[in-house]
DNA sequence: GGTCTATTGATACTCGGTATCATATGTGGT
DNA sequence: ACCACATATGATACCGAGTATCAATAGACC
């Protein structure tokens, strides 16, 4: 997956550098969501001397590419998942903050029934889920 | 709407302060989403010496009391839009800022859906519809 | 009106994110 | 393998949303 974002850069034409590695390294082994500042400590714990704009960036960089998504959390917060770049929602884990992606399962037809009642053009939504994903639920 | 919110905010055991009157008309007489520092420029504006801290508490009252609700733009900006107590949802003009909720509209059959499929017991959804109300739409 | 607690506004702070800028480093051409 | 140069970097300063603190104020109930 480190792969895959880096492939991603490359393809987009921005210049594969030493810290851009090693925070796809540090992305790649984080589970479920996690903040800038998350990253952030971890690179800070392996004294790999990261700045703080270069995480954002690549953040940002990432999320240009869609390999990676903001998403707004229930209590308000923002987080980082890693996702793949089609279209998708989220599922995240209130419990874990594990996160898994589903696509359409019917969306549409509910952005087209908004449309018809309310006489909008809906040209972009966005769907999270949130609940308990089956670790959480099996361990009681 | 602003006597919705005052009645809300008696129900819920606060003070009806000046202050809070006050806000409740600025964010009435507010068209579209809305954020603080809108709020504290109205205030501003018309020399009601309202505090900072004051606007986001009342915003967070009124938020406990669903009568405001906290979304997040496609731009990833934070707005308040005032709307009705139930579960809903938001369908935001990306031209206008304009705002209109709509309830289920199926929703349920998605959440059954991916709850299907990947096994997680989904406990809250957020789902939010940008497009273009039917006033921008008709101004060409 | 008086009392007492909730609320206020000023101020300082935190935290996520962005702008700036001199320095360092990939990259493509040779 | 080297060079040149644009791109990326990290330090630092900054910004804007939101929160904590606290002495002063003002609702609500008697």
């Amino acid at each position: 997956m480190a792969e895959e974002m880096l492939d991603a850069l490359d393809r987009a034409g921005v210049r594969l550098t030493g810290p851009r590695r090693k925070l796809a390294a540090l992305i790649e082994r984080r589970e479920g969501h996690f903040t800038a500042a998350d990253l952030l400590k971890d690179a800070g714990r392996r004294r790999m001397g990261i700045g703080r704009a270069t995480v954002f960036r690549l953040l940002e960089l990432l999320s240009e590419q869609g390999l990676v998504e903001r998403i707004d959390l229930p209590d308000g917060t923002h987080a980082y998942i890693p996702c793949e770049p089609t279209h998708h929602h989220h599922l995240v884990c209130l419990n874990c903050g594990a996160t898994t992606d589903v696509d359409d399962c019917g969306i549409a037809a509910v952005t087209r029934e908004a449309a018809r009642r309310t006489g909008f053009k809906i040209e972009q939504h966005r769907l999270e889920l949130f609940g308990r994903c089956p670790d959480c639920r099996s361990a009681h």
